[in-house]
DNA sequence: CGGTTTAGGTCAAGGTTGTTGACCCAAGTC
DNA sequence: GACTTGGGTCAACAACCTTGACCTAAACCG
């Protein structure tokens, strides 16, 4: 099955890959554009989407940004009322970020199209089709990505038992 | 099957997508920082393995980036021996690009890696799975993608009969 | 208690990477 | 011969991110 010379079927992937990435940040990015924010929001909120109450130190090593790099568009989605800054319970200093209803419809709107291509690929080829995706995926994204789901699973068990 | 409202499961789906993607190209890109490269270089490297042949401004369109920018890492990909530059046999003003030699060997090099990931998921979740991660994927790429793919086998067909 | 560490914010300088715009040549088209 | 097209080049500029230094407030610890 495998050929260990050039298994060239996986050219055609590695392109498909980078203009399936690419339209799916594009698109919310042009979105975005045009209120005056760009990647790195759209980036934000994705990640708050999917694990909220991250702090500010978790989302720049789950972005791999600097603080400084950060600092901007986190300050502008505050202002716009689009994430809310709590201080920790236990710790103070940490701020936790969450969406508001504002930022969660937005979020919802940026991936309105990649939600209903998703489904749609999965009423048309089976739930096999996104477990597949998933078992490729996941290998690929190798380390980190396993130790931000772990984090994110903590984070959520620690906050159900007292919400 | 779909949840209208919020179809929750995909945003672990989209940081996921993030994850996998910063980690297939971040690979690269670290492994040709030392060669004085970068992500343009790894992404041309890339297109022209899939698809041989193509002309300066195809390349462009493809990466979406301007002639200008694609100029510098051409160029030193030209110099280093990585891609061959002939002028078209029909059209002497356009260059068809190829890679060498070396320029296929960094090439498998570079996604080594990944190639490997890949056979391992198909050798443990069966062709299935890269057959569900086609299927998710392609639609998200849209319309850019398919006319890419039309155009990389129309030059195919037409290299092929006179090579 | 007082010293040290940690989470976060801010200012400044610098680099990389991309853009637009203008101009050029050589090769094809009419 | 006039015009268009593929490609190269120079220059100015903007977005974005980095490093590095310095600051506050809260937590930790002997």
């Amino acid at each position: 099955m495998l050929d260990p010379c050039r298994p060239d079927a996986f050219d055609r992937d590695f392109t498909l890959f980078y203009f399936a990435y690419r339209a799916f940040t594009g698109a919310a990015d042009t979105a975005l554009t045009e209120q005056g924010m760009g990647r790195a929001h759209h980036r934000i909120l994705t990640f708050l989407a999917y694990s909220p109450g991250m702090s500010v130190g978790e989302l720049c090593q789950a972005l791999q940004l600097t603080k400084q790099a950060i600092n901007g568009p986190l300050r502008k989605l505050g202002d716009e009322q689009l994430v809310r800054m709590t201080p920790g319970e236990r710790d103070r200093r940490r701020k936790e970020l969450h969406l508001t209803e504002r930022g969660a419809d937005l979020e919802r709107k940026l991936h309105e199209r990649q939600r209903a291509l998703f489904a749609a690929a999965l009423e048309e080829a089976g739930p096999e089709a996104a477990e597949g995706w998933r078992r490729i995926l996941a290998p690929l994204a190798g380390r980190d990505w396993e130790a931000f789901t772990r984090s994110v699973e903590a984070r959520r068990a620690e906050g159900k038992p007292q919400p």
